[in-house]
DNA sequence: ATAGATGCAAAGGGTTTGCACTTGA
DNA sequence: TCAAGTGCAAACCCTTTGCATCTAT
């Protein structure tokens, strides 16, 4: 059964307070501000436990660690800064996907990543 | 300067035979068909170096190691086969990407993934 | 009390690098 | 000839795992 630890109370605060995907990197530099002791693996095994409770879910983008976001939001894609390598959510998606398919394959699912500049990015100054 | 060794020639045949997006692994097993003592890192170094060459260009798809694709080709997309793994081109491309940036991002450049089943693994037996 | 969770350090898997040997020009 | 290229093994980076310790329940 499950424990409510320090640890996952902290990681789970970190993804409440932090609209956005993270990856394990950023969950443990956040969490530490909370948990100092708290270490990678436990970061680790705590994302792959929410994950498999079906609280989180891996966002992952191309040529890029797996960063993770709360569950349960509509079907949604994905915006990379490429300045600050932040990840963002965004809502729609793109309509006759199954026209891109060739002839013969069956198309099950799709991935959208935007890249560009996020709005803090993106300012002249 | 650049020398055109057995290895070389060996990589270049191979993308040259195999129409589509090739991971390290891939090279090497299909290489050692010509050349049984290719290492892997001659694979990864001779992918590096086509790469600076312009001769090759990455294929990042997410969640997975980079495959390799010989460059030049017009603007394209890619389709996994969740049964074989292989990753095929897909010609075309979604309209009105701009439309899904949120309101003070720069939408620069984007990515589409499909996922599904390729033809041959389609087939009901 | 005690099984689940943690932290550390060691092990894994994929990629890169150091170095002596090989080879194309 | 002789520097670029190769193969092997060691090093790296990120992620996972083993194990002794800690801690919610």
């Amino acid at each position: 059964m499950e424990r409510n630890t320090r640890q996952r109370q902290v990681i789970r605060q970190v993804f409440e307070e932090i609209n956005r995907p993270l990856g394990p990197q950023e969950v443990l530099r956040a969490g530490q501000a909370y948990a100092p002791r708290l270490g990678i693996a436990t970061v680790y095994r705590t994302l792959k436990t929410f994950v498999e409770e079906g609280w989180l879910v891996a966002v992952d983008l191309p040529g890029e660690p797996a960063r993770y976001e709360v569950a349960g939001k509509a079907h949604h894609h994905h915006f990379r800064c490429r300045a600050c390598d932040r990840v963002f959510e965004i809502d729609g998606c793109p309509p006759n996907m199954k026209r891109l398919a060739p002839r013969g394959f069956r198309l099950e699912g799709h991935e959208v990543v935007l890249y560009g500049r996020c709005t803090t990015c993106a300012q002249p100054t």
